[in-house]
DNA sequence: CTGAAAGCGCTTACAG
DNA sequence: CTGAAAGCGCTTACAG
């Protein structure tokens, strides 16, 4: 070792971020000690614990994720996997992922897909592999597909899926019910004396659009209504999908006074389709959506629809990645509610 | 080297990813010569190269990111640091960076930020020398901070800033001549006939604001209007704040007979204030906003309002980033441009 | 309870 | 044009 090189590394300390090594030659150990307490062993003298805390703080030191990583063959990155289309669903769950992360020292790396890609599965293991992601965590439709699951589970990766209905083990699944926000939808729609009611449902790829008609139907039943085949109309989660069906069942001459649209963004084609064929909400139409997400407090009138707690959703989720969740937490607060606003009433007297 | 270990490592290839030794054993070269091909450095011999090449290829090796990175002292993450508010922004501008980072084995980091937190400066201080980010892409309004630009310099971390103007050398920013698209709005507003012209502003700490109220100045100011200060309103780019703007506005005896909302948010609000007070628009009040996101078209009557290509600058931002930004792509098409939709006509004739 | 050696998978600096 | 040695900052396995 050359004095010079000794030199070196002394006036580098200054500026640049300690290691293992400088840690554990200021509090006089070995680096494997260090390591011990980094990685909160029990096999450490309090003392020494301690001593070793006190330098740490002092020199503001943290470990090295790549580095650390590299050793465990695992990184300290989570990612999110999703295909969902709508904006506001993927920030919402992200900041409640990032919620649950904060102070974790993990990162979010984030990654879109497209299910249908004959790629998908290969890029999905790209990703994870490359990555050596320390676990992921996967959101509707990607978390309903039973090759990503079973892909995850054969390269060893954690994983959580978020999803309206369990599809895996419990420690694998976060569920949001949606049965229970279509049975809210249902029943709120009954109670205001609608008889004529129809829904447009998500694409049948997505789960949520069974469930979320499936609680319709079923909050339909406690007042003794049915839904009609001819009122049931498949749409696709999108506004104009939304604006599609509500035409159609709009311009009948037997019309549905009431509708239930399986997202908020079809319930907005929905008050597009029902203003341009000169219905007034909620008078002559009642208009129901499912997310409140800020859409629904801008359209006018502003939506009646059904709150699932995303972010909240987000946070559990990553928590249970992280095998930090606390079970305690009361599982009513992830539950579907409805949000009743402008665009529901009682149906025209006519 | 026991024979039971090299048997193991035999069989271990199989299902585990080979590693730059592997590659080296099996093309006969030694590990700095696969390191040279990965690295696409000059000096390989085209046989050996395309011999290695073949390997590598025939083995799926991809190089490990964390054991490059710890390497070179660098991680091929990439950051994306916001403090924007709005979900569409957020994720329009992440698809962007996604774009341009596709198939460039980068990953994108998430990390939302709080301007205002006095550990601002030290929490992205933390998150970029933690992770050695490759470099990080700054969005409004925290690309208009200056002291995080100068801590990025400090720490040596490269950094594009997406910003309204000019605030840093040309490849440290991507502008979004906010300018321009104000001009616009000024100028269909004024095209229309319009004389009682009014604004909402965004918040003062957001650059946008001042170009975006700037330009509508100028267009205004081509037909020989201006912009009254009675009737130019301070607004937050949020719903709410233009809610508020509006309502004040539209209750005064002379009122505007356009308002021109530095966003669609805000736009969204003034929809909401004019039918509260029973005006109709475009009929009574022109409505005209400014981002051109999903909600614009969602709004009743559709926002005529102010696109900014927004997943194009993302794009770009990244490129710059890593050094790919193709310069002869034509500047043009970042420019904002007006989207005449059913939110503003001519004024009332009374 | 603590440590010296070897290793994670790559690159840098130095030779040749 | 190519390679053997040392190192990036940490952990695992093995001793004691």
């Amino acid at each position: 070792m050359k004095p010079s090189k000794t030199q070196a590394q002394l006036s580098d300390e200054a500026r640049k971020r300690p290691t293992i090594n400088d840690i554990a030659r200021l509090a006089g150990v070995s680096k494997k000690t260090v390591s011990r307490v980094i990685n909160a062993s029990p096999y450490v003298r309090e003392d020494t614990r301690e001593r070793i805390e006190a330098v740490i703080a002092e020199m503001g030191y943290a470990p090295d994720p790549q580095a650390r990583g590299l050793a465990f063959r695992r990184s300290f990155l989570i990612g999110v996997v999703h295909d969902n289309p709508n904006p506001q669903y993927v920030v919402t769950m992200q900041q409640g992922l990032l919620d649950g992360m904060r102070g974790s020292g993990f990162e979010l790396v984030v990654h879109p897909c497209d299910r249908q890609n004959p790629s998908f599965l290969e890029d999905l293991r790209g990703f994870v592999e490359r990555q050596k992601l320390f676990g992921v965590v996967l959101t509707p439709s990607v978390s309903e597909d039973e090759r990503a699951a079973q892909l995850l589970r054969e390269i060893g990766c954690e994983y959580v899926r978020v999803a309206s209905v369990s599809l895996d083990d419990a420690n694998h699944m976060i569920e949001t019910r949606d049965r229970v926000g279509g049975r809210e939808a249902g029943r709120h729609i009954a109670e205001l004396g609608h008889t004529q009611v129809a829904f447009i449902s998500g694409p049948p790829m997505f789960r949520s659009s069974h469930e979320r008609r499936g609680g319709f139907e079923e909050g339909l039943a406690e007042k003794g209504l049915a839904l009609e085949a001819q009122f049931a109309m498949e749409g696709a989660y999108t506004f104009e999908s939304g604006i599609a069906a509500a035409r159609d069942l709009l311009s009948r001459p037997n019309r549905p006074t009431a509708i239930f649209a399986a997202n908020d963004e079809m319930a907005a084609g929905v008050l597009h389709a029902a203003r341009d064929l000169g219905l007034r909400v909620p008078e002559d139409v009642t208009v129901v959506g499912y997310d409140d997400f800020d859409l629904a407090t801008r359209l006018w009138p502003a939506l009646t629809t059904v709150r699932t707690p995303t972010r909240e959703i987000g946070r559990l989720a990553v928590e249970r990645l992280m095998g930090r969740d606390d079970e305690r937490r009361n599982p009513k607060d992830r539950l579907p509610t409805l949000v009743v606003r402008k665009s529901s009433g009682p149906p025209p007297k006519a």
